[in-house]
DNA sequence: TTTATATAATTTATACTTGAAATAAAATCC
DNA sequence: GGATTTTATTTCAAGTATAAATTATATAAA
C-alpha cells in the first residue's frame, strides 16, 4: 500500500478510461453519421488493411483484442454487406482466412483518411512531443506485464 | 492536412485506445474471478458510492457517460440483487432517485479496496510525476472541445 | 494405427451498448 | 386554462461483447 502514489495511479487510469471513452463517442458518431457504419466494423477493416494477405479469424480476434466469438459475428456482417470475404486455408480445414474484397478496400480507403482527420481534429491541443511522451508511459505500461 | 502531427496524433490514439482496452481486460477478468460482478456494475456502484444522497437515472448517465437506456438495464440488474434501490423523488414524479443500499455499500466497498491495488499494480511501471505528466495532456484533450 | 491432446472457429446464453421511439410528467406559452 | 414544448425515463431493435460449450480438424504419443 504505497499510500498517494496508488490513489495517484487510480487517478490516471480515471482520466484514460474517461479520455478514451469521449474520443470514442465522438468518433463513434462520425462513423454513423457520415459512412452509415460502426468502430468496430472499421477496426475490422482496418486490420485487414494493414495485412493484404488476409487473416486467420483466431489473428484478427488477437489484433483487435476482443473475444473470437465476436469477431465472427462482425465478419458475418461485413461479408453479407460484401466489403470482406472468407477464403478456405490450404493444408489447414480449420482455419479461415478473412480478407478485403475490391468493394472493402475501396470503402477502407475513403473513410481511413476521414478518420484520421477526425482524431487530428479532436487531438488538435497536443503537439508531437508532448504525444511522444504519453506514447512512451502507455507503452512502458503495456510492456510492463508478466 | 498537417503532415507527421496528424500521423502521430493518430499513434497517440492508438495508444490510448490499445492501452485502455488492456488494462479493462484485465480488470474485468479481476472482478469476474474474484466477485462475479462485471465492470459497468461496478461503475455503477462507484458512482453511486461518490454521491450519498443518490442520483438520478440521467445524472448517473452523464456521470459514466453511457446511454441512458443502458443505465436502465444495469439498475434493474443491481436492484435485483438487493445492492441498489430506486426511489420515487418529491416534487417530480418523472423522476428517479437511484441509491446503494446497505448491501450495495458494503459489497462496494469490499470491491473498492481491491480495484485499488489492481489498478496500483497494472500501473507499477509508473511513478507520480509520470502519471501528472499523462494526466495533464488527457485533461486537455477532454478540455479542447466545441 | 489408435488414443490423447491441442487448435480454429462457431454456437449459445447472457450481458452490455447505442440511438430512436414511446411514455409520462412538468414547465412554458398564449 | 389549455396547448405546446421540454424533460426524465423506459422500451425497443440491432449490434457488440464475453465466457463456456461444441464441432471439426490437426498433431503427438503410445
Amino acid at each position: 500500500m504505497s499510500g498517494g502514489l496508488s490513489k495517484q495511479r487510480l487517478r490516471l487510469w480515471v482520466n484514460l478510461l474517461r479520455t478514451t471513452r469521449l474520443i470514442e463517442a465522438d468518433l463513434r458518431e462520425e462513423m454513423r453519421t457520415a459512412y452509415r457504419t460502426t468502430l468496430p466494423r472499421f477496426d475490422v477493416l482496418s486490420a485487414l488493411e494493414r495485412h493484404a494477405g488476409g487473416l486467420l479469424m483466431g489473428e484478427l480476434s488477437r489484433h483487435l483484442m476482443v473475444s473470437n466469438g465476436n469477431v465472427t459475428g462482425i465478419v458475418e456482417r461485413l461479408v453479407a454487406d460484401g466489403l470482406v470475404e472468407r477464403l478456405a486455408v490450404e493444408g489447414d480445414r480449420r482455419a479461415i482466412l478473412v480478407r478485403l474484397t475490391q468493394a472493402g478496400a475501396a470503402a477502407f480507403a475513403a473513410m481511413a483518411a476521414e478518420h484520421e482527420d477526425w482524431v487530428d481534429r479532436r487531438l488538435a491541443a497536443i503537439g508531437h512531443d508532448e504525444a511522444q511522451t504519453v506514447i512512451d508511459t502507455l507503452s512502458s505500461i503495456r510492456e510492463d506485464r508478466p
